[in-house]
DNA sequence: CTAGGTGCAAAAGCTTTGCATCTAC
DNA sequence: GTAGATGCAAAGCTTTTGCACCTAG
């Protein structure tokens, strides 16, 4: 489990009166267990392998407090189902390149893009802050190959 | 109604070996008389000022023909529902910053975002071709007044 | 002891689909 | 005439919620 995560969780839980618990627990090791992404579904399925008394609603009453203290991203491909992405502890500038073919998902960071979208925030009269940044773009495998290795979803 | 795009329909459906009828023409029209952003429930009651007989299903089931003709963006905010940008006609490269307080939604082109994408997304091995960006920032507006004048969704 | 948490199953909300009927070509 | 389109209502899917029971502090 990615360092740290836990005591910021534990932190945010205590200063709202909210409680520790074992099902809560389990889905925070289950959500920082991976680098991956993944669905609610996907998590409540890990999170029961480490706890198996966990159920969906917990899970999807607990995504949201983890979203809210800052450890768990959310984020929406236009595919039917929220995606959660708890590289954002690591790597707190990163950005997506999805593959409009594949569903790939790259993470990338890139200082150039940084400034840019400090730039254009500010100019249309936004704060830079929070922000982050998608990029959709067409696999060159599948164009090659007329398949992609890594179909994903 | 925005001058192209019918034929352009047109033409995708006659190539698909598809039928022109009354009520995807309302659609269309609908879809192409205005440049604000919309659900596919905002858009079958646009629809139905046109020709009252539009039902929900054939909205639904239109939807994807003008996403796939090319006419018509898909868009995912992260809310519960899709939108759909009529806009990329008339700016085919441009761009979208999403207010994370209010929702806001500010389409922008820029040339040197354009650049940057380009160089990224061949770094990363994909192909530049029909890539959007979308950058989610703070209002400015939200955090000076307690509130954003253009609070929208 | 009690405010807060949990599981279950039902409900909600958007989107899709089966089916009988209709219509563009 | 026939493949394709439509409307309606039911079904699907993810996510939310009401409720009775449980538990951390």
């Amino acid at each position: 489990m990615q360092p740290g995560v836990q005591d910021r969780f534990n932190a945010f839980i205590a200063e709202k009166g909210l409680r520790r618990t074992v099902q809560r627990d389990a889905i925070i090791a289950a959500a920082f267990g991976t680098t991956e992404h993944y669905t609610a579904e996907e998590l409540l399925a890990m999170a029961r392998k480490i706890e198996p008394s966990v159920s969906r609603a917990t899970v999807y009453r607990t995504l949201p407090l983890m979203v809210g203290c800052g450890v768990l991203k959310e984020m929406d491909f236009g595919k039917d189902h929220k995606i959660y992405d708890p590289n954002y502890n690591a790597h707190p500038h990163h950005n997506h390149l999805i593959c409009v073919d594949c569903n790939k998902i790259v993470e990338f960071e890139d200082q150039h893009i940084e400034l840019l979208e400090d730039c254009i925030s500010k100019r249309l009269g936004f704060s830079p802050a929070s922000k982050s940044l998608r990029i959709e773009a067409s696999c060159d495998e599948l164009r090659k190959h007329g398949a992609c290795a890594s179909r994903k979803l």
